[in-house]
DNA sequence: TGCTTGCTTGGAGCGCACTCCAAGGTTCTA
DNA sequence: TAGAACCTTGGAGTGCGCTCCAAGCAAGCA
C-alpha cells in the first residue's frame, strides 16, 4: 500500500489483483494455505456457487487457481476481491461496468486513471442514491406520522 | 390533512386516494380542469406511457378517470400518487409491495395500521440502504485517493 | 470397493420491471 | 374532409442478474 498501515492487508496494487484493503476481514486460513473450496467461499461470501462460476465465466474474477483436477481454488486475494465486489453491486453498480474495472486492473497501471474515473463516476452516483433516499426517507416519515396520529 | 398546512396540498386522506403532500410540486392546471392525457402524464412524470398503462394493469393506479371515448384522463391526485410511487421505487421496494399499498389504500381507513407498518418496515430498509451506502462510499473514496495519489 | 457428497461444463430457464407490437379507433389542425 | 399525431388493447418480447439442469468426473470415508 502507499503509505505503511496494516501489513496484512491486500490494496490497489494490481500486482494484487485489486482487492480491498478497507475490510480486514481475518480470513480463516494464512497466505500460503488458502485454497479454498467452492463451498468455502459459498460459506464465507454468501453468493451462490452458480454465481461465483458465472462472475468467472464473464470476466468479473481475475483467473482463479485450479486444483491438479481442474477444481477451482480460491485465496484471500479472491475474498478481498469479492467483498469489493459486494460493495460495488450495493451500489447498483451494472455487472458491465464492474467487468470493465476487473479488466483495468488486468491490463495493469497504465490504467490507474481510467479505474479512478470509473470510481469517482461510481462514486456520484452514489452520493446521488443517497440524497434520493434521504428524500424519500422524509415522505415515509411524513406518511408514517400521519397513520401514527390517527392511531 | 391533519392540522391546517398547505391548502392545495392532499395527503393521506383516502378519500383522496392517500397522495403525497410532501411535493406540493406546482401542478400546472387548477383541480376541476386537472385531466391530462397519458402523453401529458409522460412528460411530467419521465415515466413511458407503456409503464402508465402498465401500472394500471397490475392495480398500481386507482382507477384512472377516462373520456367519454374510452383514453385516460389523468388528475393532479393521479400525479400525486405517481409521485409517492417514484419515491417508493426509489428505495427499491418491490412492485407487488407497492400494489399491496395501492390495495390497503382502496380498502380505506381501516388499513391505516397495516399501512404504517409497511411503510416503517420500508423505511428500516432505507435507513439499512443508506448506511450500506456509507460503507460502500468509505472504500470509494480509499481507492480513489489511492488511484489519484498514484497520478 | 462402493457410496455419498462435491465439483465440472455448456446451455437453458427464471423473475422482475418494464418495453414493444399490431391493428385499429380518436383528436386535432388546416 | 384529409392527414398526422395520438390513444386503445392483449399479448409477446427484452435485458439484467442470476439460477438451475444434466451428465459426468473427483474426493473422502467405511
Amino acid at each position: 500500500m502507499e503509505s505503511p498501515p496494516a501489513p496484512t492487508s491486500t490494496d490497489d496494487d494490481p500486482t494484487k489483483v485489486d482487492a480491498c484493503a478497507s475490510a480486514p476481514s481475518a480470513h480463516p486460513r494464512p497466505d500460503g494455505q488458502d485454497r479454498y473450496t467452492i463451498s468455502e467461499v459459498v460459506a464465507f461470501t454468501g453468493l451462490t456457487a452458480h454465481t461465483l462460476r458465472w462472475y468467472e465465466r464473464i470476466g468479473l474474477m481475475p483467473d482463479v487457481d485450479r486444483s491438479h483436477t481442474g477444481q477451482r481454488r480460491y485465496t484471500n486475494r479472491d475474498l478481498d476481491w469479492l467483498a469489493f465486489v459486494g460493495k460495488l453491486r450495493l451500489t447498483g453498480m451494472p455487472v458491465a461496468h464492474m467487468v470493465r474495472y476487473a479488466e483495468l486492473v488486468r491490463l495493469g497501471e497504465q490504467t490507474f486513471e481510467e479505474r479512478r474515473e470509473l470510481l469517482e463516476s461510481t462514486r456520484r452516483d452514489v452520493v446521488n442514491r443517497m440524497a434520493e433516499l434521504q428524500d424519500t426517507l422524509a415522505v415515509l416519515d411524513h406518511k408514517i406520522n400521519f397513520y401514527a396520529g390517527a392511531q
